[in-house]
DNA sequence: TCTTGTCCCTAGCGCTGCTAGAAACGGAGA
DNA sequence: TCTCCGTTTCTAGCAGCGCTAGGGACAAGA
């Protein structure tokens, strides 16, 4: 029984290791060094030990991804909470997101841009992801015109923000424009008039 | 002499060929399938031959992707002359845009997506880019406030269509309500009372 | 016919994600 | 204490990737 639990206890602990140091090594070195073979060297474990946690590398991403989204609701919603005003509400998220983005490039990047097997826009998504959209939501909701589809505005709002992101870190987007361009990107959603 | 030129005329259609193949197998199976082994097959000749062409494999994705960005200049272009009003050369540029990602999708993830070895945002940029660039910038010029920055405002329309196009590609937002999210980052481009 | 120079292919390098089969280890019963 | 058994973990290898060195075939000129 105990011998049981602890085996349990020490397995737990390694498959935390495990995305952990996927983590660490993606943030110092991109997911193009996460590699099977250097994860197995950095836990200390061999390859094989890594399929016994997860299906497969992109399983690894994937719960990177939930870590690092889990983060990044934390971070919409502070800036949210703070904000004096619903408009000033949206552009600080609009500032933490992309902020988030350009801070953590990798976590941004496995959670939005490489493929890794995680259901989304359905019931079954991450509780992290509908979280951090939830965020977003929130901060939309007030400056939403009467009678607008509130899902369907968050979501051109996250577009937004994920297209200057994804361009900018991709080099097809000057950097030094980022914050004029994220200012009219935020004032053309608030409705002239609003406070 | 005409030896000479039969053979650069030889060369120049080979590698017309490889390009075109590379095209057509991502464009059919996408661009995990076009590896160097494949698309040597697909010409019927060795890989070695593919690097007396390009540089490397990246080099001849990028051929693909300025022969698939001419297109998408021609499509915008078509779009927004076809429009009656400024605000409807907006829209028709923005919905041709969309089209034509979710109807090439291989062209459109080796143009915006896919990481290739092109200068973007620089005179040094191909041609083609600067000329699609220039249709948004055009569509986007008539609806601009007094004194705002029209490059800035051009390059975000542009995040927003291509956050749409790519949050929708990868499955993080769902097809159906394409329409109405992208007809809600027109609405929210156009100031009231412009036609 | 022989030489020269170009062209192209075979073979292979080091890497990837992933896995089969053997080895080593730890706990239980004699 | 020794042996057995089940689990855990490792070594070794597969098929595929982008890319390239080196040699062989082939065509043009003497």
């Amino acid at each position: 029984m105990t011998i049981q639990t602890r085996r349990e206890r020490e397995r737990a602990e390694r498959e935390r290791l495990i995305v952990t140091a996927a983590r660490e090594l993606a943030e110092a070195e991109g997911w193009d060094a996460v590699t099977t073979r250097r994860l197995a060297d950095e836990i200390e474990y061999s390859q094989p030990v890594l399929y016994s946690h997860f299906k497969g590398k992109g399983a690894i991403m994937a719960a990177v991804a939930v870590q690092g989204c889990e983060e990044l609701a934390e971070e919409l919603r502070a800036a949210r909470t703070a904000a004096g005003s619903s408009r000033e509400a949206l552009a600080a998220v609009g500032r933490a997101y992309t902020a988030f983005a350009r801070r953590r490039p990798a976590l941004y990047d496995v959670i939005f841009t490489l493929a890794v097997d995680l259901p989304f826009a359905t019931p079954e998504a991450p509780a992290a992801l509908q979280d951090a959209f939830g965020e977003l939501l929130q901060a939309v909701r007030p400056i939403a015109a009467e009678g607008e589809d509130m899902g369907a505005l968050t979501e051109t709002y996250w577009a937004g923000l994920h297209g200057l992101v994804t361009l900018m870190r991709s080099g097809r987007l000057p950097e030094e424009a980022h914050d004029r361009r994220l200012a009219l990107l935020i004032s053309h959603f608030v409705p002239q008039g609003t406070g």
